[in-house]
DNA sequence: CTAAACTTTCAATAATTTATGAAATATATT
DNA sequence: AATATATTTCATAAATTATTGAAAGTTTAG
């Protein structure tokens, strides 16, 4: 496999799997173009490279830095905009793994908590009905924990967690 | 909140979330009806209660079975079909988690090892697509490896990790 | 201040995904 | 075997989501 192949095919790859996550195929293409760039891109750049209009580009440029992991780069001498994401993968996990708790796991936390804390009406299907989401309740709340918890330590923290969890 | 404002916020939430994750509507709101019904339910009651057609009932089901966290279960003297889905939440988010690292992970993974092991033609490009996507691997590695033995665990698995990451 | 360079917005359109419903198929009952 | 009941399939319709491109808006340079 050369070079373009290969950056054709991991471009490829990184947005289909953004769209079976719920994240769209141009804002996946530009992050992962990107990604394996040696320096900066301007947005003619990126159109240019991923085939997609100018409106599209900045629309997802600007979902991608709502997102923090792209940033504007002043170039000197240069009237253009050019963009760069975060290279290191730890860290872009971290930023990835924090909004998205923030934007869909606690609002969805929020809403378990709310149902499964209904008045026990003495119904099975109530008491069904608190059971169950207040185990989801319980799962989510963990399991969103937890990440935080492995996501916020320190560099190799998921080397150095999965160790933990192997002894 | 009354039981049925309960059980219609929790049905909804759960299948905008669905849609968030990239499972579609009607399949999460199916299995969150399941989740919370004291009883299995006929494919005539899912209908009837979600307000959806009967294909639409009929492929969506089909689906979660394949998921492995929807099963039919016989009812002795019925005609119809009746439907139940996994009750143990942490059976169920072990299910999921495991066919999705095996349709979805695994094979980007995959991916990533194929594109991180061209030949290394001594450019600035190259040099960068191989490090980039070479981290990207060992990371999603390490990920999926870690959710697998977080959820390969016994009872309880996901408190006592959580325990043992907070030590 | 004005013109040029560049970016954003947004209504229109295209592409994709999901849902419908009726015909086809399958299964059980008499 | 014939009939009734239940389920699946699939072409078509509807809904949703993504993309375009041109007009409006900004910023910089002269």
């Amino acid at each position: 496999m050369e070079y373009q192949e290969a950056k054709e095919k991991f471009i490829s790859t990184w947005g289909s799997l953004g769209t079976l996550w719920g994240i769209n195929k141009a804002m996946a293409q530009i992050q992962s173009l990107l990604f394996i760039s040696t320096k900066p891109l301007s947005m003619e750049e990126i159109m240019e490279e991923l085939k997609i209009s100018r409106g599209n580009t900045s629309m997802n440029l600007r979902q991608l830095m709502d997102w923090g992991i792209v940033t504007k780069e002043l170039i000197p001498g240069e009237r253009k905009e050019f963009f760069t994401t975060e290279k290191d993968v730890q860290e872009l996990a971290r930023h990835i793994a924090k909004e998205r708790s923030r934007r869909e796991i606690k609002p969805v936390i929020k809403i378990l908590k709310d149902v499964s804390s209904i008045k026990d009406d003495g119904t099975e299907k109530t008491k069904e009905l608190i059971k169950q989401t207040k185990a989801l309740y319980d799962l989510a709340e963990t399991a969103d924990a937890m990440m935080n918890k492995i996501v916020n330590q320190e560099q190799n923290w998921m080397t150095r967690s999965l160790l933990k969890l192997i002894k």
